[in-house]
DNA sequence: CCTTATCTTGAACATACATTCAAGATAAGG
DNA sequence: CCTTATCTTGAATGTATGTTCAAGATAAGG
């Protein structure tokens, strides 16, 4: 009869900068004992093994990352002044010089991809909810009349996650600031024409 | 006096293909030793170590994707419509089933950034020079009037290597090609408006 | 055809890795 | 306050890693 002693919340958000910043293979337990302040017994007694710390971390940052879209989206503006903040955010995001920086979602997608398929279930499923997320906030914002267009909501969705990849990614070849907000107020214009 | 044995491109081709299918900390020198069919001895006398075997093969797929790149802009049609054809060529390379699937370049460096400077800066380079072709044949249908923008041909350009970036990240977690043929129209109709 | 420079071969090496486990510590239940 | 279940600790384990190197093989030069 004991309780563990660890905050679980520091662990998960400590190993979850290790994977975003090394990778998932990089990311050696050895680093992961050191950011965790854990013991390797601990970690597997509370995660099984490294894939399952993993996953918790993803977990955790599925969760962080939810909590900061509705936190974005619940205010009184309007969803596409709301949404052109959003694409400012993530810019700042891919310039930020330490951390942040990349998305763990689809840095470790790619990662992975063909290699784990355990672990690209759980992503995809992740980026598939992101993707559902933005496509309600688009239905919202055409049913409120917002804009207009010839697409679904499901198609500008799919459209902004693109692109929102794209800026990612586009941001690890260059990180000038203009460019990348010149990026996304062109995708903005692209979305709601 | 005895010359080299082994097939340079052979074994760049081999090794490419291993690091694109399980990225570049995964790529063991066992698996590398397999798939190029040498010896450690070889492959150290001639390349180094296992970056100086990733930047040659990196500098063999820039090398293929040129030539795939030129060949496809040189022919006789007009440029937008050998772009367009262009966008469906990277879908069908998103969906094949085994080989290519992703880009070396953009897969290396979002697993590499901010681990290894060296290799990124060859990677940047890599994909800089992409966006330029591209830009040179934006410039070219413009002077041509095949279309007309409020954009610069360098500003359509990044807007383009952006789309290309997202829709080879989005396809880890969509495969369904209808979906991705859209995102590739939505993208051209963005680019020509 | 012999020499020599270079390539090939594959065993050996040190290190780094993920993981295990037994001993010690500690909080809750009675 | 003692018991016991559970957590913590960190050394130990086996495997896989990137790399080296010396011995053997072979093609070109004279």
């Amino acid at each position: 009869m004991r309780t563990a002693e660890f905050d679980t919340e520091f662990v998960l958000r400590q190993a979850m900068h290790a994977f975003m910043q090394y990778g998932y293979a990089k990311t050696s337990m050895q680093k992961l004992k050191e950011v965790t302040h854990l013991h390797p017994g601990s970690i597997y007694a509370a995660y099984g093994n490294k894939k399952g710390l993993f996953l918790a971390a993803t977990e955790q940052y599925q969760k962080d990352r939810n909590q900061q879209f509705t936190a974005l989206f619940n205010d009184q503006q309007s969803i596409l002044s709301t949404l052109k903040h959003y694409l400012t955010v993530i810019v700042d995001e891919c310039i930020e010089g330490e951390v942040a920086k990349v998305c763990l979602l689809t840095k470790s997608i790619s990662e992975v991809e063909g290699n784990d398929p355990q672990i690209c279930t759980v992503l995809r499923g992740n980026l598939n909810a992101y993707e559902h997320a933005l496509a309600e906030q688009l239905q919202k914002a055409l049913d409120n009349h917002e804009f207009v267009s010839s697409k679904s909501a499901q198609q500008l969705a799919r459209f902004l996650v693109m692109g929102i990849y794209g800026i990612r990614t586009y941001a690890l070849t260059n990180q000038d600031p203009k460019s990348l907000q010149q990026l996304a107020d062109d995708l903005f214009a692209a979305l709601v024409n």
